[in-house]
DNA sequence: GATCTCCCATTCCTTTATGAATTGAAATTG
DNA sequence: CAATTTCAATTCATAAAGGAATGGGAGATC
């Protein structure tokens, strides 16, 4: 029925207050379309839309994206306030379904979510095949309070409000290299001696020249010949026999290829942590695949002081 | 691009939310179907739809349309939070719209949007074509909150927070009949008279009765041998010469086939009101209409006390 | 200054969602 | 107890929204 006397406020669709704030957040309709799983030209017709329906501009084009206009932040404030009451709803939702079933998504550092999530996600799915997991490999922070994970897998404990975490225990560090290497350029026995070795490190992350500093050693990037942020390639390098490099040692001892190196010295472990939103623990589905990862991971790490 | 990475809470659609308040406060799918301007089985395999996604069933179903499950109720005050925002982002972008174009709803009572409207809306479409007009002839409260119209013509002055008013003046009433009823039965001259001749009445309202013993007399609702609460009708009951009533003295003055009765006493006379939204006054083709409004309804009352 | 990279707008075609009409069930009414 | 009313569910043709691909423009990069 197409009712022209009905109120317009009661028309307008809020899903385009939803792509409204996705733009304005994103400052761009490709950044939205991705957030909100659309696309470029479906974001780009309901902002159109939006601003027809409301009879004001609420971004200017600019060729690197959108930003908002003056009348557009007048509007940001409410839209923000629709967006909280829509996590409430979300949060709250979730937390009364009582079935073990449905999706759980969890989030997880490249290395773990190739090396040691496996095997632990087939045994989740053997005990309840009810739920489904999503793995989402990625080592930038995500965000847990937009639920794009329920579960996140850490190097560090999460700050953010809301959040529940646990400590698992810690990923021990070693020094590694490929056999090959070794046979090719001799075993180094000290720190010092790495300064006539190939190293493998990171281009943009420093967490390796942190690292050694903590140690007491300084380290420039340029030390390291071979250089890559993706960590399971950084792996594959330095299996192929790149150079010296440093690996969590599960994974490491793992693998018949490669050896660990002593160099009189210990690397201090990363703490592996366990993060979800508190609302997530009234969840049964998720509330159960954490105490599942939890017992799954705890083979793989040192125990933490507590348990 | 379909990226079930994508957070549930970003997708999930928040029209899907505006279903489930509609339909929550009307208590039907085709309720809601209706204020949204929408179709039952659209807001019913909406409500589906945010069943599953949620994993819970938010409403239970009844022969005589739907009520909120006790989750649904839990989501229910958040959902409401999500209108107030959307009710204050519409409210805050129609004051930013400037252009003297656009839709503009106005509400009046039947008799008001029969008699005197329709030249006044003449006028104002041809000073701004502009300007679309839609008239929304109701002798039920029509709630400005909403939107439901922008200009509402009341008989009362609207107690509503952030609602402005204006007394635009007062509409005589007086008592009268068709000729050709009076030559048939002859004239009452008093109230006393009336009791021996034939009344038209309101079955529902008791305007007149309450009218009336305001006016000092007491009377039935059974005095009234023709009744009809659809005012437009019960003008036609009127002219048809069913008997004697009451009426906008305006409109009956404008009529050769009825008569007015002089009883001796006067009859109070209704005020008209403007009233709008307050953010409406900020809208400048809203402001435009209801400026013209008030101009052409001025000669059809007498003087408020002010002007 | 040529190339590359990010964007957005547009077009065309597909998919999806929609709504009119019908059916069916339950409750109210005469 | 039959007729009527009031809803929700279903069906199916259709219109509307969506997405992939393409083109173009403005910075950034080297």
């Amino acid at each position: 029925m197409d009712n022209p006397a009905a109120s317009p406020l009661a028309r307008l669709d809020w899903a385009l207050v939803q792509a409204f704030l996705a733009v304005a957040e994103t400052g761009s309709l490709s950044g939205a379309a991705k957030r909100l799983g659309s696309s470029q030209p479906t974001l780009g017709r309901q902002i159109s839309l939006l601003e027809a329906s409301l009879g004001l501009t609420l971004f200017t084009r600019h060729p690197r994206g959108l930003s908002l206009s003056e009348e557009g932040a007048r509007l940001r404030p409410a839209a923000e306030r629709m967006q909280a009451a829509m996590r409430d709803i979300a949060l709250t939702a979730a937390g009364r379904d009582t079935r073990l079933q449905g999706t759980v998504r969890i989030t997880a550092s490249e290395v773990v979510s190739h090396h040691i999530l496996p095997p632990i996600i087939a045994q989740i799915r053997q005990q309840e095949p009810g739920i489904q997991v999503v793995l989402l490999p990625s080592d930038s922070t995500e965000n847990l309070l937009y639920r794009e994970a329920d579960i996140a897998l850490r190097m560090y404990r999460s700050t953010q409000l809301d959040v529940i975490t646990r400590h698992i225990g810690d990923l021990r560090i070693g020094v590694y290299a490929a056999k090959s290497y070794l046979e090719r350029r001799g075993h180094p026995r000290s720190a010092e001696d790495l300064l006539t070795h190939d190293l493998i490190g990171y281009e943009r992350s420093d967490l390796i020249v942190r690292g050694m500093q903590a140690a007491g050693f300084t380290i420039a990037r340029e030390a390291f010949q071979t250089r890559c942020d993706d960590q399971n390639t950084y792996w594959q390098l330095l299996r192929a026999g790149c150079g010296i490099g440093f690996s969590q040692s599960g994974v490491a001892e793992a693998d018949p290829q490669v050896e660990q190196i002593d160099l009189g010295f210990a690397i201090p472990p990363l703490p592996l942590w366990l993060a979800a939103h508190q609302a997530m623990r009234a969840t049964p589905r998720i509330a159960r695949v954490w105490k599942l990862l939890a017992a799954g991971l705890a083979p793989h790490v040192t125990a933490p002081r507590s348990a």
